[in-house]
DNA sequence: TAGGAATATTCGAATGTATTAATATCAATT
DNA sequence: AATTGATATTAATACATTCGAATATTCCTA
C-alpha cells in the first residue's frame, strides 16, 4: 500500500517533470485556455503541445471541456498551484546556488517567474 | 531565461519521480540517517539506493555529511518536506477516482499514509 | 454532405532513466 | 600495510520518454 502511494505521488511528480507541462500548468494559473491558445502562447508543434496535455490528462493534472471545435482546459486541482507555489518559493531560495543565474535573476521581471 | 528556469523545475520534478527517492525523503523527514540505515529500511539494493541518493544529491535536494565510516543524509530545505505534505492533501482528495484503492485506503493505518 | 478548422493519435528514431552486477574508494581496525 | 565495512561509481541491458511527421477524428459551416 504505502508503495502503490509512493508509486501514485511519482507518477504525478513524473508528469510536472517537464518544462512544457510547467508552462502549461502557469499558463492555466489564472484561468481556462483552449488547446490552441496554449499551443500559441507556447509557440510550439501542435502534436507536442497536444502530447503533452494528453500526459496531464492522464495523470488528471488537468481537466478538459469540449467546446463546440474547441477544446478548454483548466487545472483540475488547486492544491496544485499551491505545489508550484511553494516549489517557486524553493527555486528562489536555490537558484543562486545550483546555477549561476544569481544576476539574471534579480532583473528578470517579477511577471516572468 | 524562462525557460532555463522551467528546465530546472522540470528537473527538481523529476528528482521526485520516483518511489524510492519519495520514500528516502519521506524516510528523512524526521532526522538524518545513513545510507546503510536507508538500505536497510528501504530493503532495496545498496547501489541501487546509492544510485538513487546521488539523483537527489546532483539535484541538491538532500545534503550529506561523513561522518567516519558512513555518510549521514538529510533533507536539505524543509519546504520540501511541506510540498510532500500538501501532495499528501491532493493525493487523498484524488486517489479514489484515480485508482481503485479506496477500499484498501480505508483499511489502511493511519500511521502509513 | 463535403470541406475546413481544431485537436488527438500513431509511428519511428533519438535520447534519457532504472536496474543489476561488478568494481572502486575510503575510513577504521588489526 | 592488509583486511574489513560502508558507500560510490561504472558498465551493460532493458525500458520509458520525447519529438516531428504523418494521419486520424470531431465538430462546424457552406
Amino acid at each position: 500500500m504505502q508503495d502503490a502511494l509512493r508509486r501514485f505521488k511519482a507518477d504525478i511528480f513524473q508528469a510536472l517533470a517537464h518544462p512544457t507541462r510547467i508552462a502549461i500548468l502557469e499558463l492555466l494559473r489564472d484561468g481556462d485556455l483552449s488547446a490552441g491558445a496554449l499551443i500559441e502562447k507556447l509557440g510550439m508543434e501542435q502534436a507536442n503541445v497536444s502530447q503533452h496535455l494528453a500526459v496531464l490528462r492522464a495523470k488528471q493534472l488537468v481537466s478538459n471541456r469540449k467546446a463546440g471545435n474547441q477544446v478548454f482546459y483548466s487545472v483540475r486541482d488547486p492544491i496544485l498551484i499551491d505545489v508550484l507555489d511553494l516549489m517557486r518559493t524553493y527555486f528562489h531560495a536555490h537558484l543562486k546556488e545550483s546555477l549561476g543565474m544569481l544576476d539574471e535573476l534579480d532583473k528578470t521581471p517579477e511577471a516572468v517567474r
